[in-house]
DNA sequence: ACATTAACGCCTC
DNA sequence: GAGGCGTTAATGT
């Protein structure tokens, strides 16, 4: 168990039972586990808080350990995000930063309260070098989440907006999924304007279609959260 | 089909 | 009361 100093005034704690969850760390023994508590910085963020910013200059490697954060491009004009990808917790991030200069206009934000490390690009190349399979297995990790990313554009560009919208829900109620009385919640926070934005579609578009959705009888919805009601007329619209 | 704009009420801070 | 959010309608490509 170690105890670190947060970038506020907190203290967080964590063990090596979160660390495990880590892939690149999984053969790891526990001296090694201590090596990398030492050089992990951990910090505390509240739903909406930037975890990463585009401009940031400092190359550093994040490791989710708590909580769920929206990882989007922006773009540089107008306040318009793509969102890429949902990080989960025991899962890693910022991992470009290494290969280019910077992590050029991604913005990492929580969406919910989150507790997540980080290791400066200096302090991870240490731990590389003592252990050589660490590099590998972040190759695969990084190949796995690229698939995933590159199969959701390929929706983006041939599909219209209620069909997106479709494929969407079915993705976020397979993974996040809490059965209730009321049918199945998607239990993730999203605004309408986050969904938008995990579609490439406009605020007003995915107001109509959700309510479209909703007449149907298909979803159900309360303040930030969507309930799914009939999976195969979502899966039909989504074909 | 979809974006854009504008306008309005609602809710939260 | 300001700003974010959800909704609707008009208009443009």
């Amino acid at each position: 168990m170690g105890a670190l100093q947060s970038g506020s005034n907190e203290r967080l704690s964590i063990n090596f039972w979160h660390l495990k969850k880590f892939n690149v760390f999984e053969t790891f023994e526990r001296d090694e586990l201590e090596s990398v508590t030492k050089v992990l910085h951990l910090q505390e963020f509240k739903r909406g808080e930037p975890i990463h910013l585009p401009d940031q200059t400092e190359r550093r490697l994040y490791f989710s350990i708590r909580g769920r954060a929206k990882l989007s491009r922006v773009d540089d004009g107008g306040g318009k995000e793509l969102i890429l990808y949902i990080v989960k917790p025991g899962e890693m991030f910022g991992l470009l930063a290494f290969a280019r200069e910077q992590y050029l206009d991604t913005r990492v934000v929580a969406l919910e309260k989150c507790i997540v490390g980080h290791i400066s690009e200096p302090d991870f190349n240490v731990l590389m070098q003592k252990n050589p399979d660490v590099g590998l297995r972040l190759n695969k990790v990084v190949g796995k989440r690229l698939i995933k990313i590159e199969h959701r554009l390929e929706e983006l560009l041939f599909r219209d907006v209620p069909c997106r919208l479709a494929r969407l829900l079915l993705r976020l109620v397979d993974e996040y999924e809490v059965e209730l009385p009321c049918g199945s919640k998607i239990d993730l926070k999203l605004t309408q304007q986050d969904i938008a934005n995990l579609i490439g579609a406009t605020r007003e578009m995915v107001s109509l279609s959700l309510n479209d959705f909703k007449r149907s009888g298909w979803i159900a919805m309360h303040r930030h959260h969507v309930c799914v009601h009939d999976r195969q007329a979502l899966k039909k619209m989504a074909a």
